[in-house]
DNA sequence: GGCGGGTCTGTAAACGATTACACCGCACGG
DNA sequence: CCGTGCGGTGTAATCGTTTACAGACCCGCC
């Protein structure tokens, strides 16, 4: 690889000028620019990233763990992340499938010294202590972390409004015996969506029916087992309210198979508003969650604490979420 | 950020030491090494990645340029590339939302010194070009990317002969008025799909049917638009193929607001065997992809590039494709 | 007792860039 | 004619590591 030596060499001139050329830096003189740009384009000389951020301290990169991978959700969330690393002049260095601490962990360090801040989404793994542990004064921010972590930015979705919106909307529909499925044991959304479903049927004075709260894992093959299983029984709902479209979707394909009718049967509504959502059969009735803008505010917010340093003040948003109603629960 | 001279300083010791007990290199006796690690936990040293990699000229990193990320099929890629990147050990340094030969070259120029080698999935720009202006003697591989590039490790998905195994599949079944919905025009996905179309109907002696063949952009909404424009003409088809799944999944949407059932009056066959599609309703015969693994053996093959250097000798591969035979193209 | 060969440790040169500082030459004003 | 200032350039320190090399020490053996 040609190095800035190559080029300041053939060129006949000191590195610092070549330097200064590519970083627009300090006065050159026409006729040495113009020398120097030609060697540079003949060497295909490019600068070395790594070198560059040693000593400017800056790698404009910032660092993104994410748990397990699956489904569209996590192409939007990492499309808008991107998105808004690049409007800004960063990238992103991914590393997903961390569902444990020490692995979140471990991964943090590897990143230190290659990124200028971190962004961690870990809906299943206690925040706070993470942040105890990652190196010292590296900015951090925390999407989905469920509790709020003092002093480090927080970005979550507003699950417990967002599930109650829906269930409101099941129960204005005569609804008495809604499900619902679940998500993964361990995730805060999966909690704060319950904890939702729960507050909506006790508003309305439904009292709580332990059988119609199932469990799922956010696959759409968990969806379809609970669907399987709900059915199985004989105190059976009318309405479903799926945690995430994806086990509504598989909710909706258990049904047919068992042939019962969406929504004529049965109504069934999910969360998060994937794209595909309103493509389905029928199209699904969910809670909007704007997917992509969580990664881009995530990104957005970790480069303007980056840009402050010390004097920024972290803070705690929520993404609203709004009602998306379409076919999949009927209509009065 | 406490560095390694923290640590010597704090130990009693020479960096050198420090580095030693940090890579297990050269002896260090028990009591020192026992030492420098309670000093370095409690300062919390972590290396610098980035000096690290500075002088072992090894950053552990491949990057990875993406086109535009849409639905499941990107968030199965990654997946895919972040799973065989860790099981050896690699970071993704991650850029997408590239579409034009500039940006790519842009992107590729800023991961200089960042990464070990280049993954890259141009669908739609001439790769040959692309490769004459990477930095030298960086190892690169190609996704999709049409065109094998001589010198270059290459793997693509076997679309010619995915699309003929389901054309074949849909003339098996007795339809003899197929359409397809192509993929974006400047694909090249798109065009071997289209070609693997053609090639099967005129095996079948099948005369070609310009208004048959109709635009799309791998979206659902564009899968959407093309079933509406060909059921609004007189001669419609008795089957669809879509040159994906999403778009397979936003004609069926069509089809079902026109008031077609799916298969009895239209059958409908897409392309990617997303993990959604057999849970749509009717679930969807399609051709599988393996779309993990296309990311995970871009990834080890670069891997493997890398850790041979010189010695190493490029290929081309084919992922092979097979026929998912569901419920949404009816059966003989 | 001297010597060969471990084991342990330190010194210092790299890696590829940026940048503070100093220097040179020249134009300009007084 | 000299001081001032600025445009243009070079020298060298620096960023945080790794690692070749060498030195110090100790042990055992002849």
């Amino acid at each position: 690889m040609t190095t800035i030596k190559d080029v300041a060499r053939e060129a006949g001139v000191s590195v610092a000028t070549v330097s200064r050329v590519f970083n627009g830096s300090g006065p050159v003189s026409d006729v040495t620019r113009k020398r120097i740009e030609a060697v540079a384009a003949t060497l295909r000389y490019v600068p070395h990233g790594g070198a560059r951020s040693l000593i400017t301290n800056r790698t404009s990169t910032v660092g993104v763990l994410l748990p397990h991978l699956y489904g569209e959700f996590f192409s939007e969330v990492i499309r808008g992340m991107d998105q808004a690393a690049q409007r800004h002049g960063y990238h992103l260095l991914l590393s997903s499938s961390h569902d444990d601490r020490a692995e979140i962990e471990s991964a943090m360090r590897a990143m230190r010294g290659r990124v200028d801040g971190l962004l961690v989404m870990s809906p299943h793994v206690d925040s706070s202590a993470l942040v105890a542990n990652v190196p010292p004064r590296l900015p951090v921010m925390l999407l989905n972390s469920g509790s709020a972590v003092r002093d480090v930015d927080t970005l979550s979705i507003d699950n417990e409004a967002g599930a109650r919106l829906v269930v409101r909307h099941l129960i204005e529909l005569g609804h008495r015996r809604i499900a619902i499925i679940r998500g993964a044991d361990d995730n805060f959304d999966a909690a704060e969506r319950v904890r939702g479903y729960r507050r909506a049927l006790q508003q309305a004075g439904i009292p709580a029916e332990p059988s119609l709260e199932i469990g799922g894992d956010f696959t759409e093959a968990s969806g379809h087992q609970a669907a399987m299983t709900l059915f199985a029984g004989d105190f059976t709902p009318t309405a479903i309210f799926a945690s995430n479209d994806s086990m509504a979707f598989g909710a909706m394909s258990a049904l047919r198979e068992l042939g019962r009718s969406v929504p004529r049967d049965v109504a069934v509504a999910g969360f998060d508003d994937i794209p595909l959502a309103r493509f389905m059969n029928p199209p699904l009735t969910t809670v909007h969650v704007a997917i992509a803008e969580l990664g881009a505010r995530g990104v957005e917010t970790l480069v303007r604490a980056i840009a402050r340093g010390e004097r920024h003040v972290p803070g705690h948003n929520r993404l609203e979420t709004t009602l998306v109603v379409r076919q999949s629960c009927g209509s009065r």
